[in-house]
DNA sequence: ACTGGCGATAACAAATGTGTTATCATATAA
DNA sequence: TTATATGATAACACATTTGTTATCGCCAGT
């Protein structure tokens, strides 16, 4: 019976693809997991949002699935209204 | 003779742009700075940074003088390897 | 005056994100 | 079961960013 990845291993699985490649999904994965941490936090749907961020609902959803990668105004009109905003950190902050 | 009104006090004109509008402006200005003088602290010019980022010199150059709006992988990619990175934080903490 | 590096920009193609409308499968509540 | 709300997705038009190549004006150094 063949073994199945897990994430955390395809993720790191040198021939899968480069350290900075990983990186920047890495960077992804976390950053659109605050996304949805935020709005769920604030006990929103995804329709809910879409109507105070004026981004539409299914321009969220591909944002939170990955779909796509988003512009930065976009990503900062959907969490202002959740509270939070981007900002640019030394790569050393990462706690 | 008309008095030329500065830039903050253009940014701040009510009837200019929405609150939200002068809000993401100045947003994008503080990232941008940000972003510009990573560069030059690295003692970097635009070709430079290119060739290690991947990213096109005209591209940094509509970046830095705000003739696009980047996507965040782009921004991604530009600041990484001048030591910096993208982070969700809170509006609150903004110092 | 010439040279070289700088950032900005033009022009066009290619790639990608977003709006719009509608629908889907799923889960939950009545 | 029926109804309702959720997130995901399809399909297409539209908008925007990025790549590409080339060039521009400017300035510092020779």
């Amino acid at each position: 019976m063949k073994q199945v990845k897990t994430f955390s291993e395809y993720m790191n699985d040198e021939e899968r693809v480069s350290p900075a490649e990983r990186e920047k999904i890495n960077f992804e994965i976390e950053l659109i997991g605050k996304m949805i941490e935020a709005r769920e936090q604030k006990g929103l749907s995804q329709r809910e949002l879409a109507e105070i961020s004026g981004v539409k609902q299914p321009a969220i959803a591909r944002l939170e699935s990955m779909k796509t990668t988003p512009q930065i105004d976009t990503l900062f009109k959907v969490l202002n209204p959740l509270g939070y905003t981007i900002s640019i950190v030394p790569i050393n902050a990462k706690k």
